[in-house]
DNA sequence: TCGTATAATGAACGTAGTTCAATATCTGAC
DNA sequence: GTCAGATATTGAACTACGTTCATTATACGA
């Protein structure tokens, strides 16, 4: 008596079809056109359809990010077990971050959305809480790198704790990602290379908290390396 | 003939009128619920003069940023002729951000959903450059206690340029907020003391810059003294 | 006082998200 | 194979809001 699990599969194969259709859309007319009506008639549905998946349109773009978001957790998790020291693990953080986005451009804007208290507080509930839990490996993650840093005595933990020492390099990443693609914003600082520009605040960072082995940052080609070696090692 | 004088500046103090009281709105019932009608209404206006002043709702919601962000510049001016040295002026604007966007709880959020892709592209040109212009003159500040603390040979230039320097105590302040005030999705890193946090950052982010003099960071009451230090001095 | 220009009004319009009564499909029992 | 009941699908209608514009009111200068 498989009725069940088939209809359940084919119910999760439909959301899948909604889901990819609504990234194609929005890869080709953006995220300001999105619309229910045309995103049902693109996967051959009626509009009532899409509500049986999503209880609203913010809840629809809360599950898409929530699926870029798991990618990119994978991704992170990969990172935290590569095979080289606790301070390249947590730079490479940096680097997979801004690879990420860089290969999904649309995504960072989605999320910059739907973190926003308009989008997030209209999403469902379940929604809300199963994006979150996407979080959690990759935290558990993170924080078993900062963990063996100061086992190994390779970083200071000073006043903070290991969570919330992740939350820096978290931060900047998020923070620069952000402040960048805000269009014209910036115009008038003429960042010339911007990814340099955050790859070189990580490593600032991580110098700060003594974190070994340090970094020289006078040295150009010695962090285009490093970067290389992680793109060369985890995301090809 | 001071007629038509008379009748800008009845205008401009119109447009005031909205913009506060989009503010108020905002406050008593959240950015959700805003709408143009009742904001209005509660001016004893009609909705179309509303649209003699702001050419959308987006216009409205940058209009409103814009105010708030003139606000920020302007602290931001005090803190960077601040009688100190080049590294406690850096701290400062940490705390004083902090400071700003606590007095203003909903500010953060605001400008967060304005610089979304949605909103920024959909309002007047005009209104994205107002806002813009208003961040040169803080940015020349700033730009300038970097370029000072280099002269005297207080930090490394490295491979930063001024303007590059100073994108990272932005990023890591910007990105703390962000990811701090998204409800749930940092409630499983059980943050004791966020704000505690964000200054510890960015002392350890001055630290990898070798900005002089260096932060202890293993002294916590230090921390705490720099803190009240600016809150008294400049944020009273 | 009056003609004209300018501004204010709010009902009407348009758009897009959401709902729901009608319809179709599927399932399992007989 | 047929049928009753359950379940899923449909898309037109509904709703909410942002926006517009023909109408009306006001202000100004001659």
């Amino acid at each position: 008596m498989g009725t069940k699990e088939r209809r359940q599969r084919e119910f999760e194969a439909r959301e899948q079809l909604f889901l990819d259709t609504a990234r194609r859309l929005i890869r080709e007319e953006g995220l300001l056109t999105l619309q229910m009506a045309r995103l049902a008639r693109a996967c051959d549905y009626a509009t009532g359809t899409l509500y049986q998946h999503f209880t609203s349109k913010e809840d629809l773009l809360v599950a898409l990010a929530t699926q870029r978001l798991s990618q990119q957790c994978q991704l992170f998790c990969r990172v935290a077990e590569w095979d080289a020291c606790t301070r390249d693990r947590m730079f490479a953080l940096t680097v997979a971050d801004e690879y990420f986005s860089r290969r999904h451009p649309n995504y960072t804007k989605l999320m910059q959305y739907v973190f926003t208290e308009v989008v997030w507080e209209t999403a469902s509930l379940q929604r809300r809480e199963s994006l979150t839990l996407e979080l959690a490996p990759v935290i558990k993650g993170i924080t078993g790198v900062v963990d063996e840093a100061i086992r190994r005595g390779e970083v200071d933990a000073g006043v903070l704790s290991a969570q919330e020492m992740m939350l820096g390099p978290w931060a900047v990443c998020h923070g620069m990602q952000s402040l960048l693609q805000t269009r014209g914003l910036l115009a008038q600082l003429e960042i010339q290379a911007p990814r340099k520009t955050i790859y070189a605040h990580a490593q600032i960072l991580l110098n700060g908290m003594n974190w070994q082995p340090l970094f020289d940052l006078g040295d150009k080609s010695a962090l285009d390396a490093k970067v290389a070696r992680v793109e060369k090692e985890l995301l090809s």
